[in-house]
DNA sequence: GTTAGCACTCAAAATATCCGAGTGCTAACA
DNA sequence: TGTTAGCACTCGGATATTTTGAGTGCTAAC
């Protein structure tokens, strides 16, 4: 069968009105909502069709129509190509003084869940290409060495870094300026086996202590290393179809546990710029089976970055939320130049 | 009316099964559950009094009772009485190797939610009485310097300050020597004004630069300071009492936000050492109304402490509780020594 | 002081009843 | 051939009604 221009409004109508309402759409409504000036019984018969071609389920034999998950994916599929480059105009107000990630991040996420009134996700970006600005070793006490690892994008982590023995002031000094001769400037791919032998051989009179330094610091650029922050969780419970104490506690433990949410989030490895959307059944996440997930990816510099997203209902007001992530994304973006 | 030993121990027999079931309990049931060998009549007899003293309450007419909250306090401080010293034996696999405050707090929140199957609290410590170990700049670009500032115990904090004009790698090493000798070993009272201007008076060219670098590191020790961490939130599901939309919503929204959990945590002064205990009403906090909350202390060093707490329904297992708590208390002073 | 017995209460569960939005089908119409 | 009015039918949800049983308070006897 076909899917005619007329099939495609009506179902954009029922799709639409179920999205504000919530509630099952009949026939004599889309009768009145749309413009087409169709009786009652004729929409009947074209919704009969779209739900023959799987667009619209019926929940129970006497009740409304409903979006199904093709429904869904259809209907975001338009709106994407509609809306490609058209945003909305979305005060943000993030500090771009303050230099700290985390911070920013945090800041993020807040502003998205508010702004959309659903939950929202976002990760620190991927440092595995992400170059070595700068890297300082401090003597905390007799056996402790901090190690401040500054990366690209005034990325700061630390770590503490247990010595066998005791270190003088003196070494410390001249393992500063080691490291930082051989590895600056360098990504996690470049520190390898080659360059660490070579300092090490160079430098034969501090090997043991470098080895020790370089264990604990190679983590600060690994995967493991993404952290998640959401916010607006518990606006989860302002849709209704979420608002069951099992669908809740779910989504709930994994926005608290994050890591399935992460995994999720860089899971569809590579549409990169694009954004991303999971309707229902298509997550593969259990707990976000009842949901609609929408991420997008934000750029610290080329081959870094990190995602942004949202987690709501299926009937989630996918223009909103989509320009919303693609305008926080460049705000990101222009951020972290 | 006085409160006779076989009131008590009727009393404690409903709570007890009260905690258990959570289902208001009825006369025949304590008759059974308690070693008195009484009969139901009497038990209705007993139950009467205790009803009338405010200790046990009738959810409606035709049903059991149920602990009030003064029943509960009543319980509760007799419960602190016994088991003051006393200690179960609770399995803590904190590394306490890992020197990094953040982890093992966030470890703790989690270990003490997954025993007690409650939501579970940490903050961090306050340092306003700590001491600065020392002090680190160093040049991240043109317009920022990195700040790294280690109080003692290991708290590790990093404020990027943004200069005026470029700094020269010279100025840098000077300050860091000026500061360090300055300020090593003082706390945040004593690092005032008078250190200050005697610090400028003594560099005037670097008294611009000192004002900024010192204007960032202030809240390092700062209250605004204290962050709290959550964990096992979803975990109030599993009390149908807690279990409503709007209830469950309020709390998880505080738990969320922390702030005003903080703020609680922190509000009963001095009872330092104690545990604290919130039952219902008690509490100045709306969101835990219907809970009970309890808090305890660790300790860091002399005048620096944090604050760990649960949160969960009334009929909470105050026992394991806070038994919980004093475990992971002292051990977290162990670690912290 | 304790207990058995019994009438009474009342929330919760089970059951019955009603209501109406929405459907599918048919027949008439343009 | 596509559109529409009309109508019988369905069925979830709301409301009303009944049943059930745990629990109580009171009284009288032990």
């Amino acid at each position: 069968m076909e899917l005619t221009d007329r099939k495609l409004k009506i179902l954009q109508a029922i799709i639409r009105n179920y999205l504000e309402t919530g509630e099952p759409v009949g026939s004599r409504t889309i009768s009145k909502y749309t413009d087409l000036n169709l009786s009652s019984a004729t929409i009947r018969n074209e919704m009969s069709d779209l739900e023959e071609m799987g667009y619209i389920v019926q929940p129970h034999t006497s009740a409304g129509r409903i979006p199904s998950d093709k429904g869904y994916r259809l209907y975001v599929d338009m709106l994407m190509k509609e809306k490609a480059d058209e945003m909305a105009s979305l005060k943000v107000e993030l500090d771009n003084k303050t230099a700290k990630l985390e911070v920013i991040l945090k800041e993020t996420a807040k502003i998205l869940a508010h702004n959309t009134n659903y939950a929202s996700l976002v990760t620190t970006p991927q440092y595995r290409t992400k170059k070595l600005k700068f890297l300082q070793l401090s003597k905390m006490d007799e056996h402790n060495l901090l190690a401040i690892v500054v990366l690209e994008g005034n990325v700061i982590q630390n770590r503490v870094v247990a010595t066998e023995g005791p270190v003088e002031e003196d070494t410390i000094l001249k393992l500063n300026l080691i490291l930082n001769t051989y590895l600056n400037g360098l990504d996690l791919r470049e520190i390898n086996l080659g360059v660490i032998s070579k300092m090490k051989q160079e430098n034969p009179k501090f090997a043991t202590l470098l080895t020790e330094v370089l264990d604990s610091i190679a983590d600060c650029f690994g995967e493991e290393n993404i952290e998640t922050f959401t916010s607006g969780a518990t606006n989860i419970f302002k849709y209704p179809e979420l608002n069951d104490s099992q669908k809740a506690s779910n989504l709930l433990y994994a926005l608290e546990e994050k890591k399935q949410l992460t995994e999720l989030m860089y899971s569809e490895g590579d549409s990169d710029r694009g954004i991303q959307v999971y309707i229902g059944d298509e997550s593969p996440l259990e707990a976000t089976k009842d949901c609609a997930v929408v991420t997008a990816t934000y750029h610290l510099d080329e081959g870094v970055y990190g995602k942004i997203g949202i987690i709501g209902p299926r009937r989630m007001d996918y223009e909103k939320v989509v320009s919303s992530l693609q305008n926080l994304m460049s705000e990101l973006d222009e951020i972290m130049k």
